[in-house]
DNA sequence: ATAGGGTTAG
């Protein structure tokens, strides 16, 4: 684009767009030709605004201060705004100090410059110092206290203002609602909703995405989005509420729906959109259309910004392709906190552990801060990968160095990482010391971990407590039933099953980690509800039938698990597990060995559907010392009892 | 006549 020339007088309008495009040293070689030193104020507003640096608004300061102007109070208001919106408090201070007959404005940008820059307590002096106050005070009030994260007080200010008489306009409802979405608030957001309406305001852009974005936050999805729908118009915030509101509500397919209609009628999408509808691809692990996303945020010139980055490493990660979270992560060499851990987060889902520890070393040395959201992907990737040692340690540096206090997640990890390593005492001893209340999770991490260890007693114990705790969470009575059949204890099998009749606890189905292609993919085994199952239902209707065809009873197939060796385990399990374990046969790649591992029980028909299996995929599937392990009860399998 | 206060995401 050719500039223009400089040396010809600007309009004032000229001048104001230089200003805003950054374009401050042009500005400020035009307009002092021939302006009218009556407009000099308005184009020092427009001036100081542009500044995005300390440096060049101190040289306008200087050059505005041997004019004249900045005794003007319009100018120096402007001026307080640009030095609070730098974070310099103390010059803006002085600005304020110094102006002879304040009014609202000046009072305002000074309370706005404390509460944007977090010093809560002189803005909470300023503001009992006011001599008038007026709604826009109250708004940067309510707003302020939101975005620090005291939404219970913000919600006291807000009661408050409606106490002192002020009628709270389209600029504070907003913040209003983040606070309640905030709180999981429905209650006061529901009221506060009611006074929106009666005041005309329901129809505003903002109030409503803020409204909807409260009613999705507290899990009402269908308020939230009749609530955009009776806005007047469609903007690029309210879509994103809509994308955001169906993936955090667990219809990530209705989001990326939504995604592909916003392209249909031609509303941009924005960073938030992208990030939004990333998102939802890590859910379905829906790895083409992540792709494609990927390309569109590329093509929109999105695809560096750091929280679009960030997905883009977890999106890959889920979707099992390590090596394209690590490209567009490798093209990153910045200091976020969180794309680090979503790296380190990525490595340790894949079992790299020790890929996971020398990224987090980088953190130490000065590449970052970690937070609790890197040190709980560190603990998760030591646990994965057996690094005991390694993750103790991480756990005190997070304590005692880093002073963070853990969350039931990061305790649960320790639990996790103790029980794999045979220490069932100390991960039981530390459930009951820990300074937070333990969940179900927790413990059922632990009945996991005395299942590998084949603590029989123990996982009766822990079992008990589970089954107290939540006695209609199906899990916990799959996992003892588990238990008792390592432990080829049938009878008490049978009783654990009586004992959900009887307490009318259905069993949820059961969910399977499979590789396909090279991918991972989670998916519930009969869960209609899985945003997967229609892809699942087809390919395992295909397994049917040619099992039928091949003559063979088609609850005949095995489950697949990722193993701490390099080999795949193979072993019985339910019905609809076998089938999804036949589809998974079917869509492995070439070249990827299938090995059949030796502590299996195997009878007769399970040989057959290995061999079926190994003719369906014509590959060769090798098996190994299954022999011992033949588990006859009254002439059949096992595994025919099993569910 | 101007300025101050607002919504969505990792």
């Amino acid at each position: 684009m050719a500039r223009p020339a400089l040396n010809t007088l600007a309009t004032k309008d000229e001048f104001v767009r230089l200003c805003a495009s950054g374009r401050l040293k042009d500005a400020l070689r035009r307009p002092f030709r021939g302006v009218l030193w009556s407009d000099a104020a308005r184009l020092f507003s427009h001036l100081f605004r542009a500044c995005r640096a300390l440096r060049p608004l101190r040289q306008l300061h200087a050059f505005a201060a041997t004019s004249g102007a900045a005794t003007d109070r319009f100018t120096a208001n402007h001026l307080m705004l640009a030095y609070a919106d730098l974070g310099d408090l103390t010059v803006a201070r002085d600005l304020f100090d110094r102006i002879s007959r304040r009014n609202v404005m000046s009072w305002n940008i000074l309370f706005g410059g404390y509460i944007k820059n977090g010093d809560l307590g002189s803005a909470r002096k300023l503001f009992e110092e006011m001599p008038e106050r007026n709604v826009a005070t109250w708004n940067a009030m309510v707003a302020g206290l939101t975005n620090l994260g005291f939404n219970e007080e913000s919600l006291g200010f807000f009661l408050e203002m409606r106490r002192e008489g002020m009628h709270p306009d389209e600029f504070g409802l907003g913040s209003v609602f983040r606070c309640c979405a905030g709180l999981r608030d429905v209650v006061s957001g529901r009221q506060v909703h009611a006074y929106v309406v009666r005041s005309g305001l329901d129809r505003d852009m903002c109030v409503g995405s803020s409204l909807a974005h409260m009613y999705m936050r507290c899990g009402c999805l269908q308020e939230g989005e009749a609530v955009l729908r009776m806005l007047p118009s469609l903007s690029i915030v309210s879509c994103n509420t809509i994308i955001a509101g169906r993936t955090q509500n667990g219809d990530s397919e209705g989001a990326l729906e939504y995604f592909c209609m916003m392209r249909g009628i031609g509303v941009a999408a924005d960073v938030v959109t992208f990030v939004s509808a990333i998102s939802s691809c890590s859910d379905l692990a829906a790895l083409a259309q992540g792709q494609q996303i990927h390309g569109q945020a590329i093509k929109a010139g999105v695809d560096k910004f750091v929280p679009v980055m960030t997905c883009l490493v977890h999106m890959y990660s889920r979707c099992g392709c390590l090596s394209d979270s690590e490209r567009v992560f490798f093209g990153y060499c910045g200091s976020d906190t969180f794309l680090l851990s979503a790296m380190i987060s990525a490595y340790g889902f894949h079992g790299h552990g020790q890929k996971a520890i020398e990224l987090f070393k980088q953190m130490l040395n000065g590449r970052a801060e970690p937070s609790d959201v890197t040190f709980l992907a560190l603990l998760y990737a030591c646990s994965h990968s057996g690094l005991k040692e390694e993750g103790m340690d991480c756990f005190e540096l997070m304590t005692k160095t880093y002073g963070l206090q853990p969350s039931v997640k990061h305790y649960t990890c320790v639990v996790d990482l103790l029980g794999r390593s045979g220490c069932l005492d100390e991960a039981e001893a530390l459930i009951l010391s820990m300074p937070v209340t333990p969940d179900g999770v927790i413990w059922k991490t632990l009945l996991s971990a005395c299942k590998t260890q084949k603590n029989f007693d123990m996982a009766e114990r822990i079992a008990k407590r589970v089954i107290e705790l939540d006695p209609h969470d199906s899990a916990s009575y799959v996992l003892l039933s588990n238990i008792r059949a390592t432990s080829r204890r049938w009878g008490d099998v049978s009783e654990v099953r009586k004992a959900m009749r009887e307490k009318n606890v259905r069993k949820e189905p059961g969910v399977s980690w499979v590789e396909l292609k090279g991918q991972i993919h989670q998916f519930c085994t009969g869960d209609e509800s899985h945003p997967r199952q229609k892809e699942i239902d087809e390919c395992l209707k295909e397994m049917m039938a040619k099992i039928r065809q091949c003559g063979y009873s088609p609850n005949m197939g095995m489950v697949l698990h990722d193993m701490e060796d390099e080999e795949k385990e193979v072993s019985l399990s339910h019905h609809s597990e076998k089938l999804a374990i036949a589809f998974a046969f079917l869509s492995l790649p070439e070249g990827v060995p299938i090995r059949v591992m030796k502590n299996l029980r195997v009878c007769d028909d399970c040989h057959a559907a290995i061999k079926f299996m190994s003719q369906v995929t014509g590959r060769e599937i090798v098996v190994r010392d299954v022999s011992r392990f033949h588990h006859f009860k009254d002439g059949r399998c096992s595994c025919r009892d099993y569910w």
